[in-house]
Order: structure tokens, then sequence, then C-alpha cells
DNA sequence: AACTATTTTTAGATTTGTCTAAAAAAATAA
DNA sequence: TTATTTTTTTAGACAAATCTAAAAATAGTT
């Protein structure tokens, strides 16, 4: 498969599994940030290998195969979006672009041996959950830390704002990937928290606990 | 600049560094193996970006531009197969056709960060130096063990033959990248050598010696 | 239902990297 | 030094992925 194919293959996944229906050639074409008509031959081009099925004018739809094929790009994506993140220290925000390259990679053995060396991680450092090497994907319920109630638990899954700003705000308080935070008391007022991260006791707004993704614990 | 014009110049590289005179265009298709009017092609592209000097039919070196380029292309290469070996336990003779993909990833960060995460390694697996950031080249003098004299100690550096079985060999006497070695005995007869690995004695074939690569320390 | 607007496809052109076959230059041999 | 062989370049073609402009299909409106 080509890059090329690979990344119709990806926007297609993404776009189908939000609406769940059809898409539309415009719809790929404006997410790509190309022409219509270069869709258009490309989704022949799909269709004819049998990853996607498609109708002239009717839009298209994955097939088994084309959903394995993107979910292991995405496995990919995130896989590499964990190691910038955890092993070369990169901020959240800076490895998207670098992680649109390695998705191309082509080794099953590589992108294997790089999620036990991650210790086999179930999200990204957006708080994405990663499919497995079957395409299995665990549905994670994603929650920012707002939506806690006292005395609950979360750990630290994901950013949804990663202005460099605001990461700069998280490594100040030590919040991290994988931090765990329980909610002391909420205050009714100006909706802050009080919460445990770690050891250390600190307040956040309503703004910061509305931008940090936890899941449950 | 594209992968293929990343190609030529590693080739071009390659094949100067080693002759250290002019290389011509059959010398480049054959290594290619691509035919000679595609290199021609090339070679013409690479000329007006000043990567190389080009006069037709005169064979062709690269400019300082050039020589830093591919440099800094090998430097990907290497240090991605030091990753590949010794983070994610690949065997020295598989990474080769990953590095070649790998060494395409373009980010300048990355791979810095990715040359601090390894230790700043100044060799790859195979004995071969890693050039800096600024395209500086540690030449190291590569021996094979059976070259040292009695009592000598070397660093394994890497391999010359990477086939499974001497590999398998490696592994089962814990011979590794980095292993220390003291040659304590030289056997005139066969050759062979009594060496210390780390703590334990051995005794390895000629065979054996000159297949293994060694920096004197 | 007929007209209009939008979406999608087709047709044809362009760029990149490759190829084959033929021409031109350089090297080698008689 | 001329003839022959080898190397290199040119000319023209092709596949992949894109584009523009025009045609065809669908959707929306009165």
């Amino acid at each position: 498969m080509t890059f090329s194919e690979e990344n119709y293959l990806k926007t297609i996944y993404h776009i189908t599994s939000a609406s769940g229906v059809e898409v539309s050639t415009n719809a790929i074409a404006e997410k790509m940030k190309t022409k219509a008509s270069s869709v258009t031959d490309m989704l022949k081009k799909l269709a004819e290998k049998k990853l996607i099925v498609y109708k002239k004018y009717q839009g298209v739809l994955l097939t088994e195969k084309g959903k394995i094929s993107a979910k292991m790009i995405i496995r990919k994506h995130r896989l590499w979006e964990v190691f910038l993140v955890n092993k070369l220290q990169f901020s959240w925000d800076e490895v998207h672009d670098i992680a649109e390259q390695l998705e191309h990679i082509k080794s099953e053995k590589l992108i294997n041996k790089l999620d036990d060396f991650l210790g086999n991680p179930t999200e990204d450092p957006h708080g994405d959950p990663i499919p497995d090497a079957k395409g299995k994907i665990n549905k994670v319920e994603k929650l920012v830390l707002a939506e806690l109630n006292e005395n609950q638990t979360g750990i630290c899954i994901g950013v949804k704002d990663s202005s460099t700003q605001f990461l700069k705000y998280l490594n100040k308080n030590q919040i991290t990937l994988g931090s765990k935070m329980v909610v002391l008391a909420k205050e009714e007022f100006d909706l802050s928290l009080k919460i445990k991260v770690e050891e250390k006791v600190i307040t956040v707004s309503n703004i910061i606990a509305n931008n940090l993704y936890v899941k449950i614990i």
C-alpha cells in the first residue's frame, strides 16, 4: 500500500467511525485538503483493492479488510506518539506531525516489538485508544476531570487542549500521562476542584478540569 | 528532499568515500539496481540543487552541502539501527531494511532526541561510525578480534558476518554490543583465542575471531 | 414536474521517477 | 589512427498522484 492510499484509508476510517454512515467524496476532499476529482480517482483504486465499497455518487464505506488496514495505521500512529512522549520527552502537541510520518513504516515485527517496549499501552498521549495487534479497540470511557465526583479517582490519559501554555501548566504541577488524581472537593461557586495529584494537593480551575482527560479506576 | 534523492545521495556518498574519486553513472546504477538513464536524470536534478558537481560524461562528486546531507541520512540510519538492536531487541541482521525506511523520517529534533535517548552512541551494531549532529565522524579503528595481541582488551562494536547461526553463537556465549573482551592467550597452531568475556573465560576459533569487530580501549 | 444548485465524475494535462531504444561521447583495440 | 566496444546521454513513453475545466448525476426548490 502506498502512503497516499494509507492516508485516504485512515481519513475514511476517522470520518465513518464518527458518523457511522457513508462518507461523501467532498467530505474526504475537505479533510485531506485536496480536490474532489483526486478523491474520486483514489476511491476507484481502493475499491479495486477491495478496501472500500464504492458505488458512483453514493459515497463509500470501508470493507472488513479496509477497516483492519485503517486500524493498523492508527495503531502505528498512536504507538509512535507514545514512544515520542514517554521515551523521547516530546510534549503532547509536538508529536502529531512526526507520527504522521512514522505511521507509514512497514514492518509488523517492528510495531509489535515497539508495543512491548512501551508496555502495551492502551491509550495514546491524547487519550485515544490504541488498537491491539488484531485490531481490537479497548473502548475506555474518556471523561474530563471536571466530570468526576468528589472522592472519585482518575488516571490522566490525555489532554484536550495541547497548547504550550497548558502543557507548561501541567508540567509545573507535575501532572503527566498516568498521574493519579483524586477529587477531594468541588467548589460549587466557580466549579474549581481541589485534587490530590500523586501526593500533592492542588486547586484547579474548571477550565483546567475540562481540558484533562481521565479514566476512572 | 524526496526519498529517491536521499537514496541517490547516500549511495554516491558510500561509493566516493570508499574510492575517493568521481563516481560513474554506471556504478551508481549498479548499486541502486536501476538503469543508467534513470541515474542521469537524477544527477541533473541533484546538480541543479547544488548537491553534487556533475559534468556530462565525467562522473560526479558531492559538494559540501551534498556531503552534509548524505551524512545526516547515514546518521539517521545508524541511530535507528542502534535503537532497533539495543532497545527493541532486534538481531543485528534484521535491522537494515527497517532502518532504510526510518532514515527518511524528517525531523531534526526527533533524531537528536533519539541520539540522547540512546546515549549518544558512536558506532552502529555493525561497527560503523555514527556522524554527530554536525556531521563529524569519529573514526575509530575497526579491528577484528583476531588482530588483538595477548593481554589486549577490546570492546565489541560490531560483526562482519551477521548470519543467524553466528548471531546465535554470540548469544549463547553472551557476547553482545559493548562486551569487554580480554585476550588471555593465542594458540599458534590453529590461531584460536582464549578470551575473557565479561567474567567468563571461553575459547573462540579463528573464524569467530575474524568476524567480530572490536575497538581497543 | 421542471428548473436550479450542488455534488460527483470524467477527460485531459502536469509532475516525479522510472523505463526502453536510439544517438552521442569516450575508451579500447587493431 | 581508424574501427569497435563500452559508457553515457537524449528522446519519448509510462504509471502514480495530483490538478483544472467541463460534463453528468443527484438533491433541493418552487
